[in-house]
DNA sequence: ACAGAGGTACGGTAAACATCGTACCACGAA
DNA sequence: TTCGTGGTACGATGTTTACCGTACCTCTGT
């Protein structure tokens, strides 16, 4: 098995749903441990989140719901990448900013 | 009367909570006309916000708990006033990015 | 063949949140 | 003094959300 999960286009993500998925600490948490990687895709199962399997399933996939990660499936285990390039072009400096502010202990 | 109604901090201020607030479409909509107005304060009645009044007060209670206006009571009416030195200095480039998000149609 | 790891889907629960109506308050104008 | 305007506080309601357990799936290693 190796199944893409589907994604929505960057342009029909809504700046609330991106700021809704940004604004939870788990989800943030893993977003900025996923700047901070090589631009290729990880293991799921390799991001602290600390809670329940099928809580962090949700989770994922809140985040491919506002454009922020790919996720593809190989049955043994999944995969997850950020959409650095296509979220940057649609909100300009939101992941920056954010990461700004997050090193300054926010 | 003329009572200023309490802030937290900025320093208080989580980025969740500020993600949160902004991530409310007529929440966010009133502070980019915030943004595009003078740095004074502005009557609250002055925006669109088309709810309850009770509704409208819960908006502006927690855009001042998420550290984004201060306001004031005037007994007739009240003011806000956007606190953007202090933001940007805790959040620096988000109230922008948002601007710029919001301009490119999202 | 079987156990374990890493997942999804579904159903349920409790908390948070947006919304409203009502009652009430302060001021300005007729 | 009475009315209209622009608010707050409180209580209620419906929806969304975070979280979990359970059942089930797929692959790997023994």
């Amino acid at each position: 098995m190796n199944q893409e999960l589907p994604v929505p286009g960057l342009n029909e993500v809504t700046l609330s749903e991106a700021l809704k998925a940004l604004a939870d600490n788990g989800r943030r948490a893993v977003i900025l441990d996923l700047m901070s990687r090589s631009p290729e895709e990880h293991p799921c199962s390799s991001f602290d989140l600390p809670k329940a399997k099928s809580t962090r399933t949700h989770h994922w996939r809140v985040l491919r719901e506002a454009g922020l990660v790919t996720q593809r499936e190989v049955g043994n285990g999944s995969f997850v990448r950020l959409r650095k390039d296509e979220f940057e072009a649609r909100f300009p400096g939101l992941l920056q900013s954010i990461r700004q502010a997050d090193m300054n202990g926010a």
